[in-house]
DNA sequence: AAAAAAATACTGCATTTGTGTTATTGCCCA
DNA sequence: TGGGCAATAACACAAATGCAGTATTTTTTT
């Protein structure tokens, strides 16, 4: 069974080309091309779900309603669609509203057909998330930079959770799922120490369970 | 000139693999091999400048020091060496820590190896960082995550955790923190039956502890 | 310099948990 | 109507965990 697959772009050409080019796989089919964005709603709305494409090469940079707009709307309609967006070099630094959107691959236009065929393999496949380089590496910063901007956990909040930075350590490696042991060959302790520190957090946070520990470190935020 | 790379990989059987496959490119050279990070950076400490590998694959989950802690220590002396993380499907969601840590990329260990070729080398010349496509997918998860902190739910779900309502309904009062005999007590159940259930969840959910229960659990929205 | 806090380490004991295995019942579906 | 699955239940053993102490060494604070 061929993968069905969507190409929005208003631009003909792109529209013919990359049909052309995708029809070529012998495991994808192209069964809606739409010159934009509201033309793809139209056309999905017309469509019977069995008849949906499981993934869809979406053009950025539209005029009227962009590829943001269109997937942003048509994620609500059709949550199982993937899309895939693809972008060139200018506007690439749209990928953080894309994925906000809820876009689940990012692409270069001009990347070679052929890796362009396997992400859609692969998305289709595993629901893996295709990104070119270039675009990984945006993301990678911008991921950075959305979380840095933290920092500023002052002696404000909760007297209760004052842990010190070996508990936290160890609290964090129990959280993600260590036993006292590997925790102690981890950070060169004798698993005692660690025992205890398990013990001095338990009293601090008013747990007397790992599972509980758990329920508070990650609802608090302490990790 | 080939481009020199390093690996650092805490059993003797991978770096000798990945040492081997990669000194078959003709644009690679194996210049550094080491088991742990404390033997890395001891390495590095002998070398000169121009004999540095401009690039080091990093495996994360080391005993000791891992290959997080590894890189943060590294970028500080070396912030011109890029540094690649191997990983394995088990602490694929480390890539946060690894990122701020200074990591420029993310592999996949089983990932082929003219993948990882491909990559080196295009890190190398561009220094774009490379994803293997599951990661980015995390990556994307991550980035979602970090700006939209209520967020709805992904509703092109796992087909994997197909747990039953009663694993469910289980799995949550554990994350909740009772125990067994308290579950049971709470369902009418018998003591037995909750452990068993438990095992399948563990079972469904590749982990084989409370605490990875609960990461999984919580992570992925599961209760 | 003295006092307080944190990190380290150990012992012993009771309880909880993880694992393997088996078995019965009811229910859905092909 | 037989096969598969979910839910229920039980047993036994090994491993991990929680609890209650005590004690030494660093580090930090006053």
């Amino acid at each position: 069974m061929k993968i069905q697959v969507g190409i929005v772009d208003d631009q003909s050409q792109n529209l013919f080309s990359f049909s052309e080019r995708l029809n070529y796989s012998k495991d994808i089919i192209v069964t809606l091309t739409a010159h934009s964005g509201i033309e793809f709603l139209d056309q999905m709305k017309k469509l019977s779900f069995r008849n949906y494409p499981s993934i869809v090469l979406m053009d950025i940079g539209m005029a009227g309603m962009d590829g943001i707009e269109t997937v942003r709307n048509a994620k609500l309609l059709y949550p199982e669609v993937h899309f895939l967006m693809l972008t060139v070099f200018d506007d690439d630094d749209k990928i953080f509203e894309a994925i906000k959107a809820g876009a689940d691959g990012y692409l270069l236009k001009n990347e070679k057909i052929s890796l362009i065929i396997d992400c859609i393999i692969q998305l289709s496949e595993m629901g893996s998330a295709p990104m070119s380089p270039r675009i990984a590496r945006k993301t990678l910063d911008l991921l950075i930079r959305a979380t840095l901007p933290d920092s500023g956990n002052a002696s404000g909040g909760n007297p209760f959770y004052t842990l010190t930075a070996r508990e936290t350590e160890i609290l964090k490696l129990t959280v993600d799922g260590y036993e006292y042991k590997t925790i102690a060959e981890k950070l060169f302790l004798s698993s005692h120490t660690v025992r205890k520190h398990i013990a001095n957090i338990y009293n601090k946070l008013h747990v007397s369970s790992k599972a509980q520990a758990i329920k508070i470190a990650t609802k608090n935020r302490l990790i």
